[in-house]
DNA sequence: TTTT
DNA sequence: TTTT
């Protein structure tokens, strides 16, 4: 049993990139997610300068990457659901050091917004009119 | 181990009462929890008139349960951590019934809006302006 | 979302059918969730007799359903990840009842032993000793 | 909502300290929490010499850490409920770390055993012959 | 209709 | 630094 729950936001757009081989696609970004502090505690926090949110780094592969890659921008609210994994890789000092991530099974897009506005397409925002009705929604079932 | 998660939203304004002797608050509404179906699939559905929501009851108590009478209304999503409880009832016609409510340790407000804006009272809603700027909040957290 | 995880032991032997069309497999079977309780508020409860455990029904597809139905027994101690399903059926006396189960997407089993070993069989227990190696194992994973 | 729940085993067996001011006791250890693979793409894992589990951090506070350090060796089965906290510290070389732990805050142990049976005292184990009686069971609930 |  |  592996099973993580968050809701939190974007702490900047995700990345998309393509394994080279398989031709998958994997998207990555970090969450902010609140901790559970009472007004007072958070305020202490604050004024101290220590982190009132847990960040947590989330893998999503396949079609939910490409999803995630369109629609989600920095800040964006969203609920996941995956499991805790563990890694480890060598640093250029030749030092061992070891990753957590979750690896996200479904991401719930709890916020909606233009999207993706920004750059080469003089376009006004990604038209995702359809998808406005549902708001808590899987993004798998994105329909493109 | 008895763990649960929902996010959806309430099929109708909360209820509040008070138990008897010790003074505790319950509070009680019921949440539709999206089914997680494909485009196609959630309009094969409704075109049948089958549900595409399951539909949880929900028990929340303490002041949480008061924070959720004052600020949530039918419609409302929110984020909910809990367990399973089962329970069993007489009916009227002497037959056992058997109940599956979910009991809410966090209720987090997923959304905000002009709660309880009805009634007796000629204000224009409740004045919460303080608690807009953290969105996904336990309700623990609100400071009153 | 949508989130289950229970841990708890079988009130019953699990039961096995097959969905007349498409050939689908299902298990169903009632899972007793110990109640966390203190030692104090345990002995009280069942001093008056009231339960220390909550009760659910949980449903299992496919290959799944089969191991289940295969391997467990009354008693055993198992580990599951499902959602929360809601449902409704007329009731003899046609009134509406509502229903609440938990369909798991995956099964662990946390304890082996000799299932199956009843009856009319002169068996000594199914053979799955390739099995004991792996103990907290998903039951998709058993091979056949 | 940050929600976790693993089932694994100890890599090792827990440590126990005291924070120096507050007193409060808090027990560390690593959780082995085996992949969801199928028979075969394990035995790929292990000819490769690539980890069949992820290797999850975790604290426990308060008695519940006492509970841990007193009846919990490597090995061991437990499930664990609790949040993913996220933290950083300075390296020896000045360059900052950053760390993933599980804060948990249940502990069920799934298996029972002579546990700290070693060393400098001759007792035949630690008695806690009260507790087998119910298996799976928070660790608040040891009477001491 | 409930398990250890 | 990893468990069965």
């Amino acid at each position: 049993m592996n099973n993580v729950v968050l809701i939190g936001r974007l702490t900047r757009d995700p990345e998309l990139r393509y394994i080279p081989n398989s031709g998958q696609a994997v998207s990555t970004f970090s969450l902010a997610v609140d901790k559970n502090l009472s007004k007072d505690k958070k305020q202490e926090m604050e004024a101290r300068n220590q982190p009132t949110a847990d960040f947590v780094n989330i893998v999503v592969w396949g079609k939910s990457a490409e999803n995630c890659a369109n629609y989600l921008v920095k800040g964006r609210l969203v609920g996941i659901q995956g499991r805790i994994q563990s890694g480890s890789y060598e640093a250029k000092d030749g030092t061992k050091r070891y990753t957590t991530d979750v690896v996200a099974s479904t991401v719930e897009f709890l916020e909606w917004g233009d999207s993706k506005p920004q750059g080469d397409s003089n376009s006004k925002g990604s038209d995702f009119s359809d998808l406005q009705d549902f708001h808590p929604i899987d993004n798998d079932d994105i329909p493109f």
